[in-house]
DNA sequence: GCCGTTTTGTTCTCGCGTTCACAAACTCAT
DNA sequence: ATGAGTTTGTGAACGCGAGAACAAAACGGC
């Protein structure tokens, strides 16, 4: 047992909560910019698109930041969800592999809004070293340790092909960085005490093809069976 | 009760399955690419980053393709999920936005060695209509019916800012398109017989802040109950 | 100050997904 | 053919998350 002070946000918050706080400060920022200054669960749960239920028994695991009757303050929510996330901190965080995909991030606005900063932009490939994108110059990947090192950064960015991810990232790994995001349709082998994160491009859009694939054949199947056995 | 056929895969398969399924397919891809004939679950389950008694779990919602003893034979697995996930066919697919993230979309190597063909891209902008991405043509929005009837278009792409999306997929659901993959932080309100995906590029990046804050938190409060209660 | 109304925070139940563990089935050597 | 060794496919147990339902608390009118 642990005695808990006012202030201890350590309780444990459901992995599945975690993911949803993001799309729920989306959602209050939005809410925020139309000149609304309070909403109820069912308001909120509306805009984020998921059922109110859910919505209050996530925020429940926050605190009690809500007043019965009335609903939640639109910018005191979002403050108080923004500072358990971390948001209100600036995290540094550096981007390997300017491609296509690399240049797309790093101009990303979302970024920058929600408390990260682009602090260097790196690539194994001569040819662009001195490159300016989204303001910053594009340097040697051989530059990340002292990169990692001078501005603390703890998050990196893989935007590179597959094939040289898992070095990037063990370089990453030797360098102090603790938590990866992966663009690169590969799968990361890291210590327990990394923490990676992947983002499939092309995967949503298979799982979307394969419902559209079942539709057309349960269709088939239907027309079939009904030829088959008119019951 | 339904007659089931021998080439019958329509009994129902686990959303969750779904979801790993594109990530078995390109782990085989790389096996086979990598000269593998044969493999068994484990290492199968390794190069997909799964435990193995899930992957074989949801291999059997597909069938039994493999042989007791042996392992799975990889090209014909690899044939039998990409059949199951509709990715021998051929999907044309519109892509509306053509900024940053649109780009970089457009280029994606991954969509068309999975089987999307990228038939139009879109954009509302006047100034980048003509524009060639990827070797097509950027056209005016207002094409969009046009297109989706002349390919048979079922699966669309927003990659637009938050502002326009909605009433993109407005437009898009009025021509056909019955599946949308959304890369817009917005979320969208379409009728029940569309799918919708969403992919939020700085969801991922921010749960990964909320655990290094997380980390840093329970460090401090580890130093100040240790100086409190050296028990 | 009291009562009806509204909305939160929480308890409870149910279902899905994950994992373990093992029987069934195949190969290979003898 | 038989037995030892592998590896699949699946039945059963378990844990987590979703949703319904309700009690607690705040507001407003009188």
């Amino acid at each position: 047992m642990t005695a808990r002070t006012s202030t201890d946000t350590a309780r444990e918050i459901p992995e599945a909560t975690v993911a949803r706080l993001p799309v729920y400060l989306r959602a209050l920022t939005t809410l925020s910019e139309s000149g609304t200054a309070v909403c109820s669960s069912e308001d909120l749960a509306a805009a984020a698109g998921v059922n109110s239920a859910k919505l209050r028994k996530d925020l429940s695991y926050l605190g009690s930041y809500g007043t019965r009757g009335v609903g939640y303050d639109v910018d005191y929510l979002r403050y108080q969800i923004a500072r358990e996330m971390g948001a209100t901190r600036d995290w540094p965080v550096v981007i390997v592999g300017i491609g296509n995909l690399g240049h797309a991030l790093a101009n990303y606005s979302g970024f920058r809004s929600r408390g990260f900063r682009v602090v260097a932009l790196l690539d194994a490939d001569g040819q662009r070293h001195g490159e300016v994108v989204a303001g910053v110059v594009v340097r040697p990947f051989d530059d990340l340790a002292a990169i990692v090192h001078e501005h603390g950064v703890a998050i990196g960015v893989i935007a590179t092909p597959a094939a040289s991810a898992q070095d990037v990232a063990d370089r990453m790994v030797e360098s102090g960085i603790t938590s990866i995001l992966n663009f690169a349709p590969t799968v990361l082998n890291v210590g327990d005490h990394v923490a990676v994160s992947k983002v499939d491009l092309s995967k949503e859009l298979q799982v979307l093809a394969y419902h559209e694939q079942r539709k057309a054949t349960a269709e088939e199947a239907a027309k079939a069976s009904a030829a088959q056995e008119p019951a």
